[in-house]
DNA sequence: CTCATTGCAAAGATTTTGCATCACC
DNA sequence: GGTGATGCAAAATCTTTGCAATGAG
């Protein structure tokens, strides 16, 4: 890991996803920021993003939508995406740590681990 | 679903498709595919693969890596990713449908489904 | 003073799409 | 012959990166 130096903006971007449970995109984080440095670049939330993540700070999330999502609980978690709005939340289900042993019986190498969301319909979209 | 006219080049991507268990991606299919049509272009490769899967022909994957990757096989059915060469190979493994009901209970919505994929060192790069 | 960080813009990587032409039914 | 498919190139999307200027230690 390298040495790093402070930065008002790194500190802006992990203060506004510890606030948070809504697992916001590059661009949505861009965009909350851009209030409180309004010269900021997008450039520059993507950078502090890949550091926060590389750090263990925050992690980083892919349920596969394209645009990537950022957590500030790096603790092991599942996650359920709504196919209509979107909207990615935690599930607080235990993990599963005895499905790599499963899986492990029938790959064809050493399974270390899972990668797994859930989806279907939200509460609010179901109305 | 759109009626649909027959196209040499959809014929030869979905046979080569049917042939492998490797799920190539589409800059792979589009290598392979350019032997037999060398003035085939990369749009149409992925427009096929697009066609081909909404009509559950074949299946798209996304293990996290970027490009999405092909299957010839539409079962549920789970894969295991090397993390060294990024080989994805299928997990003859049961369907676990049991939590899609677990995370339901945890959800604020209806679960319907859900996506993983094990990960870990494939028998080749461990040697 | 040193070097990590920033803002900006350009470049990358992957996938989609507009359009004139082609070919299937 | 009507319209779905193709090839080509341009564009769209998301993310990374080169570079000169700035700022933290």
């Amino acid at each position: 890991m390298v040495k790093r130096k402070r930065s008002k903006q790194r500190d802006c971007i992990r203060a506004y996803l510890e606030g948070r449970k809504d697992h916001p995109t590059a661009e949505m984080v861009y965009e909350a920021v851009r209030e409180e440095f309004p010269s900021i670049s997008l450039g520059t939330v993507y950078r502090n993003l890949s550091l926060l993540a590389e750090d263990g700070e925050i992690m980083r999330l892919d349920v596969g939508e394209g645009q990537d999502r950022f957590d500030p609980n790096v603790e092991k978690h599942y996650h359920f995406v709504c196919q209509k709005c979107g909207a990615v939340s935690d599930l607080d289900m235990p993990w599963m740590k005895h499905v790599d042993v499963l899986a492990d019986s029938f790959a064809a190498g050493k399974v270390t681990g899972h990668m797994a969301y859930f989806y279907g319909i939200c509460d609010k979209c179901a109305e």
